[in-house]
DNA sequence: ACATAATAGTTCAAACATGAACATTAAGCA
DNA sequence: TGCTTAATGTTCATGTTTGAACTATTATGT
């Protein structure tokens, strides 16, 4: 058997996916150099989206949201508190838990950074027609969907 | 003006680029966890498959091709080139580049991890029709064009 | 030729993510 | 009630990524 007939690059499916990891990368490092003046790293730009969306919500669940450890969160939200963008306090029913919720500032924060955020995304998207648009995401919640019962 | 109507999650290019973000991290994660048994990291998998596709080119040139920094490539050979993965020789026009090529077993552990790498994205994009699939892909490349412009 | 610029790779410290072990609290059940 | 198990968040050690400063080499311009 001649292994180079089965090499992933002359298949469609791996090369394509392969272009969707490059843009993301692309995308995630353009995002991190634009929030750049506003003091903000990406990863801490989707704490302040999820508390924005889900307040009140735990660390748990904030970390299953960012698919990231519960640890990570617990070092990341320090330095987010002590700059006063968001509140810790401890739920009354549940002694275990934390509720998570942003304060004025996170918002305002946010605000900001989600201009820059939605621009960067508008200049990547709009190559794309809402039709395209929309197909793609639907395919990529198939994408999670499917891994994530992996 | 209601601040909320512009809100970027009513927007669907937000959300499907969310989607995204999101496919590539669980795609991502699920990778090293797979890859694990090789004992191979994601980053190291990158690394073989573009020294197996472009044989004896520089560190700064690898470094560029995975969008990332001359350092990184420096405290990532190390590790492969123990291993007898890859070997790393002077140039002999200008001594200030190392030229990077697989060894056998370097080719030989790609092959064992492509089938890995290659299943997974199988079992991802085997949602998506062939047409779409390579629209997906399209579009893609066009974003990692038009940001990297910018 | 010679001084200046640019380039390839390395080193190092700091930031970041990860997972295992741990303390505290809650839930399930005999 | 008590005992066991599970869940939440923290700590810590480890490994990774980054960018700035550095060395060595080559290119450029006068």
């Amino acid at each position: 058997m001649n292994i180079k007939q089965e090499l992933p690059w002359d298949n469609p499916r791996f090369r394509n996916w392969v272009a969707v990891a490059r843009a993301c990368h692309v995308l995630e490092r353009t995002l991190a150099v634009k929030l750049a003046p506003l003091d903000l790293k990406p990863a801490q730009l989707d704490v302040l989206m999820n508390l924005y969306r889900h307040p009140s919500m735990s660390q748990h669940d904030l970390a299953r949201k960012l698919l990231v450890g519960r640890s990570n969160i617990t070092m990341l939200l320090p330095q987010l508190e002590i700059r006063g963008l968001l509140r810790r306090e401890g739920d009354e029913k549940d002694k275990r838990v934390l509720r998570l919720n942003l304060t004025e500032a996170g918002e305002a924060l946010l605000m900001k950074a989600l201009k820059v955020h939605m621009a960067l995304i508008e200049k990547a998207m709009s190559q794309s027609t809402p039709e395209q648009c929309d197909m793609i995401g639907e395919q990529m919640r198939k994408i999670a969907d499917v891994l994530k019962e992996a």
